[in-house]
RNA sequence: GGUCCCGUAGCUCAGCUGGAUAGAGCAUCUGCCUUCUAAGCAGACGGUCCUAGGUUCGAAUCCUAGCGGGAUCACCA
């Protein structure tokens, strides 16, 4: 397809230089509208000065010269200023057998950038909610995605596995756990450390309502309350390598892990490479040291390292506390150079809510200034809050939504579903469990991929997903249905998969405009991943999914007498099985062989 | 207050590197299963593309101002 542009285009400016000697820089042509006749359309508005005749007439003096000297054209006809080109079936056919011929037909082979992706990134004192899913789901597709586009990809995530907040759950652990683990309770690790992060709270809300019964001032109470007092001082032996606190921050971080790999493994994604900041927080307090002495950074008085922007009308921003220690900016700063050492990365992509669109903008300046090469290829992939009908999620207050018992509802709804419509007879207990699976996670996958990641999401965890209309079930459904007629074309011992596509004549409206929309798989790849964008690729799958509905209901296949017309439309279905498939799984989204 | 993001049908969203009569799904209504899976198809209904200016042959799309919603501006992460 884009070929096909490509030479169009080169005909074109041919034709405006022999027609009205005009070298034409860029020229745009696109899809034609489907409500007007025609494969490809011209604008000729900007080519009315030139050719100094009226819009209608200049169209047609250019169709004219494309008919008769280029061969790919068939027809054309103008509308206003408007040039629609017929491109001819013998093209289009010609395309459908190159992609019969390619199994992983619009995936680019690996090239030689390296991309690292980062996603999830969670904290290891609580489970991962709602918010994590959107996250780990569109980081994922999006590694896919670049990867599909020629890419060598490093999935990884960064685990912010030291800090304060763990030590709340180990206190409260060590104070009301009573030696209880994932193996005695049958609780997920993550589940069990979560529910002392929130223990903790409880205590420390009590401690406080205490003093300031006694008549101590709010914020001295917030700040004075001794098992807050308590957390520190383990968060000092943290920090001062204090055995005891090791062994038990590594035994609780590892039952979080254990949990953390249960969720990553039912949502169905992976990293290659996973960061702790525990690692990566010095060499961020060295670099800084480093951009201090060449000017970069400045220090104040009371010892403290800042970066100022205010030049490119940003603030100033800490690097390193006045003690010495480092924030948020800094670890970060170290875990980018580590990364860049370990791989040799051309870019980066962070998977990263936009409540932090400001952290990264500054981060990628700062990387920028201390001059390495990649920082100009760094990429926030922003996206908005999922709120819920009863507003935002906070882990402390329980208003989250569980990623495991998302799923699980997904899964149990998908259940119902498939048992009411009778889907599911004659499959074993072990391939029905897998359907539910699919359909429920890709009903979930889907909702959220498909819309603008930067747009906020409104989830209604009471309102089931909807499996009906443009959803990820609708979509595994025509897979489906497509391996259905496979099959029985296999029983009747229909040779489909040999069958030469370019030498049919009798396409119908349809069955071209279904091989006009597999042609443009792989420019939509090269587009999804030039914007970052899985919603491209699910808009896309789903236009096809509709076209090949449309094509379904229209032609019947096993009742042609023709059997080349049985074959073809076979070879088309398989065809268009072939790039759903490879479509959803770049989304990270599996289809059935039946539903 | 400064900065950033969002605003398109009753609801959820496409379209946004300027192009023709602004498209889907859900919901509502009408048809289509004794022919390949009806989680489907065909059709009807539904729009001040937030508002006002501007640029242009042409604006949902670009620019300016305003309105509404959200985020952010910590020696928290």
């Amino acid at each position: 397809m884009s070929a096909l542009k490509q030479n169009l285009e080169l005909e074109v400016k041919k034709a405006l230089k022999s027609l009205y000697s005009l070298d034409a820089s860029i020229l745009e042509i696109q899809q034609t509208r489907k409500d007007f006749e025609g494969d490809l359309t011209l604008v000729v508005f900007p080519f009315l000065r030139a050719s100094r005749k009226g819009p209608e007439q200049t169209a047609q003096q250019i169709g004219e010269y494309l008919h008769e000297n280029v061969a790919q054209i068939s027809g054309f006809n103008v509308v206003k200023g408007f040039l629609n080109l017929v491109i001819s079936n013998e093209v289009w056919l010609q395309n459908l057998q190159n992609i019969t011929e390619h199994t992983n037909y619009g995936l680019k082979p690996v090239g030689s950038d390296t991309i690292m992706v980062e996603y999830s990134s969670p904290n290891t004192n609580k489970p991962l909610h709602l918010g994590h899913v959107r996250n780990v789901l569109l980081g994922y597709s999006v590694a896919n995605i670049l990867e599909a586009a020629g890419n060598k990809v490093v999935k990884t995530q960064i685990i912010n596995d030291r800090g304060i907040h763990i030590c709340k759950s180990m206190l409260a652990w060590q104070k009301w756990g009573n030696g209880e683990t994932p193996q005695s309770t049958g609780l997920k690790g993550d589940k069990l450390v979560g529910n002392y992060y929130v223990r903790f709270d409880k205590e420390y809300k009590l401690e406080i309502e205490q003093l300031l019964s006694q008549g101590l001032p709010e914020e001295k109470a917030k700040n004075e309350a001794p098992i807050l007092v308590e957390a520190r001082e383990m968060l000092q032996k943290w920090e001062q390598g204090d055995a005891d606190v090791l062994a038990l921050w590594n035994k609780m971080n590892g039952w979080v892990y254990d949990g953390f790999e249960a969720t990553y493994e039912k949502i169905g994604v992976d990293f290659n490479e996973i960061y702790y900041e525990s690692n990566t927080y010095l060499l961020g307090k060295k670099v800084v040291e480093e951009g201090l002495a060449k000017g970069v950074f400045e220090k104040d008085e009371d010892g403290s390292v800042w970066i100022d922007l205010t030049d490119e009308g940003l603030d100033r921003k800490i690097l390193l506390r006045s003690d010495g220690t480092s924030v948020y900016m800094t670890q970060d700063i170290g875990t980018a150079i580590q990364r860049s050492e370990d791989y040799h990365i051309n870019g980066m992509i962070y998977t990263v809510g936009n409540e932090q669109d400001y952290h990264f903008k500054v981060l990628f300046i700062i990387l920028k200034k201390l001059g390495f090469d990649w920082a100009e290829r760094l990429f926030h992939l922003s996206y908005g809050m999922v709120d819920l009908p009863s507003g935002k999620m906070k882990s402390r207050e329980g208003t989250v939504v569980d990623a495991d018992d998302l799923m699980q509802q997904q899964i149990d709804t998908a259940k119902e579903i498939s048992e009411e419509l009778g889907k599911t007879e004659g499959m074993t207990e072990m391939e029905k469990e897998e359907l539910y699976e699919m359909v429920g996670l890709g009903a979930l996958k889907y909702f959220i991929l498909k819309v603008d990641p930067k747009k906020r999401i409104l989830f209604n965890p009471a309102e089931s997903i909807d499996f009906q209309g443009n959803t990820g079930p609708f979509i595994q459904y025509t897979h489906a249905r497509i391996k259905s007629l496979l099959r029985r074309a296999d029983l009747d011992n229909l040779a489909w998969n040999g069958f030469e596509v370019a030498s049919y004549t009798e396409l119908q409206a349809e069955e071209r405009e279904l091989t006009k929309l597999l042609a443009q798989y792989p420019e939509v790849i090269q587009l999804a991943a030039s914007e970052y964008s899985p919603a491209q690729i699910a808009n896309y799958v789903y236009d096809l999914v509709k076209g090949y509905n449309a094509f379904y209901q229209k032609w019947p296949i096993f009742i042609e007498e023709n059997k080349d017309t049985i074959l073809f439309r076979l070879q088309l279905s398989a065809q268009v099985a072939k790039v759903i498939q490879s479509g959803m799984s770049l989304l990270g989204i599996k289809v059935p062989e039946r539903m």
